[in-house]
RNA sequence: GGUGCCAUAGCUCAGUUGGUAGAGCAAAGGACUGAAAAUCCUUGUGUCCCUGGUUCGAAUCCAGGUGGCACCA
């Protein structure tokens, strides 16, 4: 199949202006934008997600942006098949598409795939159960008995990548290192990447800055109305767990926004750490004023 | 003005009977295949406030100075 169909994606660390480019960039080409912002997806997070506001999801029209519950479970592998269902029935009448995103693995899931796995979410309660019980050493040690191979190259210290490793083989009864082929699927649109970055000081003062202004738009209220659903994975999001800990009195505002500021800026830091090794993005910096035309310049090339 | 306490990493502080320093946090770097704004890993040379003294040797003891805090006037 021919390349005729381009993919333009939008990426960089978060408050970087990745919206604004790809709004421009959406109207410059007549066309829509697939948000990969695994936090915008949630309808009830809007102000501490930086949601697109209503002007600018009415320029543009915006997929995967509010149309999931919090409470509803949502994995990049699911947004993979949801979204490349839905670039196919962009492509059928446009050329060009704008991926908008700063969820490094959702980009990585839409662009390259996932391989087959599957997931059960009783197995991952009970392997997390077992966690609090017996502490990482006793995980450590089914694994190192079920998958040694992966058990060697792995981090072990991290439970999240233990339990998912120890969930594949137990659902499958195989080992998880002979399922995770790491196979790249080619997909049958020409993927462009673009990538704004900006001085690290520059950065981390707009993200201090766009910090304060949501709490100047309300993202206290947002929050409070939240607190019933604290516990959902979805709310253990920066921006949203230091309020929670304000509201629970375990810290002063000043506090809770000065840690919002910080884990933002740690945040930002993984990501840029996550795309410094792909070669195939242009990247150009958010501060110089001319991202749009350069833009198209690369997805007309 | 007097007395007492304190002064060590960007911050909060440890530092045993004198043998030229180390934790937490921050920060920086890194990892990442269905929780990913998540989760995890690595990295600690700093005029031990200044000046002098005692000592083979002082962050540690002594004297003076500077700064901060507290109390008394």
């Amino acid at each position: 199949m021919s390349k005729s169909k381009k993919l333009v994606v939008i990426l960089g660390p978060t408050a970087v202006g990745k919206t604004a480019l790809a709004i421009d960039l959406a109207k410059h080409f007549q066309t829509e934008i697939i948000s990969a912002d695994s936090r915008q997806f949630f309808h009830e997070l809007n102000i501490g997600v930086a949601r697109p506001s209503e002007v600018e999801l009415k320029e543009v029209p915006h997929h995967f942006i509010g149309f999931i519950s919090i409470h509803d479970s949502y994995s990049a592998g699911t947004f993979e098949r949801d979204a490349l269902a839905k670039l196919e029935e962009l492509f059928s009448n446009h050329d060009v598409v704008i991926c908008c995103g700063g969820s490094m693995m959702y980009v990585d899931a839409l662009l390259y795939g996932l391989d087959e796995l599957p997931s059960d979410k009783n197995i991952r309660s009970s392997l997390k159960l077992q966690l609090e019980k017996e502490g990482i050493e006793g995980l450590q040690k089914e694994l190192l008995k079920t998958d040694p191979e992966y058990y060697n190259q792995m981090d072990t210290q991290n439970p999240h990548r233990v339990i998912r490793a120890l969930e594949v083989c137990l659902i499958t009864s195989k080992r998880y290192s002979e399922l995770r082929k790491s196979t790249i699927n080619v997909r049958d649109f020409e993927i462009i990447k673009i990538g704004l970055h900006g001085e690290r000081n520059w950065l981390y003062q707009r993200i201090n800055h766009r910090v304060d202004q949501m709490i100047a738009s309300g993202l206290l209220e947002e929050v409070k109305s939240l607190i019933p659903f604290k516990h959902c994975n979805a709310l253990n999001t920066v921006g949203y767990k230091e309020l929670f800990d304000y509201f629970e009195k375990e810290t002063s505002l000043e506090e809770a926004v000065n840690f919002i500021k910080q884990h933002t800026r740690n945040f930002a830091k993984r990501q840029m750490t996550w795309w410094k090794r792909d070669e195939s993005i242009h990247w150009m910096n958010a501060s110089s004023g001319n991202t749009l035309s350069d833009s198209i310049l690369w997805v007309d090339k």
